[in-house]
DNA sequence: GAGAGCACCTAAAAGGTTTTCGGAAACGTA
DNA sequence: TACGTTTCCGAAAACCTTTTAGGTGCTCTC
């Protein structure tokens, strides 16, 4: 508790009766050290509890062996997994995440690359809160910029997000292949990349299988458990016959398979539902669970780290990346 | 994208004509430096859009302005606002966040612990996942320590928790303002101190008001949804005239709603129902929305991040303090 | 006109580590 | 003995900034 000064090299050169230097090599394995000699170094170092200065060593090597980790928005629900995911990927190789929330604040941000720049990070990690694309920050800064979730609007930079037409695709063959013809689709509001990827996914999916939206068309709204409610009504008017609906989120999902049930359609048998996220808390805790498209956002987490650290040893690969989803099937679908 | 070298203070003075000297001064508004020679200086800055290396400032001042944010379980539902909260707290005063997520691996916290160290780090703040306490690492650390949600074991450390007993307690006082008088209990296991506090501020506030649990015991189990549904069968059969019932989770009231409705009684009406945690998402989206018990999580938060401020000025505040929490008042009591 | 006082600036040290280069000791060979 | 080789260790520079102590040139006063 107490702020005695840290042991430094120069205390366990004294304990070991050796330079300085020697005790680097020692420890480091570096140069010519007589066996005896680093024993008796490591053995000064453990009884010290010695610790090398990190910033002393990083100001000589260039390299902090820091990343930052900049969340565009608020960290939110789908912000966190990525951030786990790249948090694992750092933490593995020994490289330690610094976090800055901007809260959708583009002056926040600003202030905070600023400051990430003066402590000298190896590399940035920008997460988004959702799949549209963002400014590019990458302009004249000096280190390596990954985005994650929300990919930059600059194709030269590395993004990765997840394949939300091919996910949504998924749920679509996955339906036609227990036999629904009478498929449907709610989502999210227009203004959304991923409602507008996933109705394409859905929508060529069903082409593919020679068949058409019960309805005519996507019905966009919002991401909530109450538009999803809404929706159920408007479907079961529009053309009772439908026999399954894959929605945009497992809000929408949760309000869909409680509304159905309540106008007495048996979830799955009747009527089977899709969500979209795998939001745990949610997908697992409605009557039925629900299958879902999980976007595998810790992987895409992960796999953005890897990548920064490839960028940062010279080998970026451009572009924006489209990590699969997987179908995870639970009760809500027969 | 190019790692040219970084501009240094060298540089600047170079081209401001003076000694590097002179440059922090200007930079920094130290010592005398006439102001003629202080624009020029600014002006060679700005051109060469030079940022002071964090680390050889660090180095020198022995203050790196950042703290270790330890999280002990991974970075669940408790831990994020905690997290935001303190970010927030430290952001506004400069302050950097290096984040570690230990995954509940007691190893890997002791490693993160190494690392963040030997990082020079000003101070730890850690947070855990449920408000049981956990194992000091205060000792023979040469930093301070603050604990938010889970507490120390040791007294003498700082720790940060919601006031669970007099949460529960408002809940119940809230409902015998509303002349409800059976009310019933329903919470988490027994091996969390959430679920004991929280009993127990709901069997203080009953005797309180003169009245005892309806049903004649708190009804422990799980945090799920499907606890709640259960729960609310229990209940209505036992004692039909129960009238209200306080959860010790938001999930838990979710399931008491929707049963309850589904066995004829009216929420709020005949059945009012307060929930814990006020997760939005669930809170929110229940029919009717739920009035709950907000832990102000992101207070705690950031109260905890500036009292580990004042811990590093050495003006620490041991103990453990219980932060109030506040009832969210919606339409599931009336 | 000389000493004192002032305003402004610079040289150098400090902070802790790694690395390079050179030096010292030990040993073998002529 | 003189010299070359090998093995091990130490001195010093480098990384970049801040701060202290000191130095230079100027003005003021008697």
């Amino acid at each position: 508790m107490a702020s005695q000064r840290p042991v430094t090299i120069t205390d366990v050169a004294a304990r070991a009766g050796v330079s300085i230097a020697t005790v680097s090599k020692a420890l480091n394995g570096r140069g010519q050290v007589r066996a005896e000699t680093r024993q008796r170094v490591m053995r000064a170092a453990e009884e010290l509890s010695f610790q090398p200065n990190a910033l002393a060593r990083s100001l000589l090597s260039g390299q902090t062996r820091t990343v930052g980790l900049l969340t565009s928005d608020s960290v939110g629900r789908f912000g966190i997994p990525v951030l786990l995911g790249a948090e694992d990927a750092f933490g593995a190789g020994e490289m330690a995440v610094l976090l800055c929330d901007a809260r959708g604040d583009s002056i926040r941000e600003q202030h905070h690359i600023r400051t990430l720049l003066a402590r000298r990070v190896d590399g940035l990690i920008v997460v988004g809160e959702s799949t549209d694309a963002r400014p590019s920050i990458t302009r004249d800064l000096t280190v390596p910029v990954v985005y994650a979730y929300a990919p930059s609007d600059d194709p030269a930079d590395v993004s990765f997000v997840p394949d939300d037409v091919d996910g949504a695709a998924q749920a679509i063959r996955h339906l036609v292949t227990l036999g629904r013809r009478r498929i449907a689709h709610v989502t999210g509001p227009t203004y959304y990349q991923a409602s507008r990827d996933r109705a394409a996914g859905v929508t060529a999916a069903l082409e593919e299988a020679g068949l058409s939206l019960s309805g005519g068309q996507v019905l966009y709204g919002a991401w909530s458990q109450r538009w999803g409610r809404q929706a159920a009504e408007v479907i079961l008017r529009a053309d009772p016959e439908t026999d399954a609906v894959v929605c945009g989120s497992d809000q929408i999902a949760a309000g869909m398979v409680e509304a159905a049930r309540e106008r007495g359609r048996r979830v799955p048998e009747d009527f089977a539902v899709i969500g979209y996220d795998n939001w745990e808390v949610l997908s697992t805790e409605t009557r039925p669970p629900l299958t879902t498209v999980d976007m595998n956002l810790e992987v895409l987490g992960r796999t953005a780290a890897q990548h920064l650290f490839a960028a940062i040893d010279g080998r970026a690969t451009p572009g924006v990346h489209r990590m699969p989803c997987r179908l995870i099937i639970r009760d809500s679908t027969v």
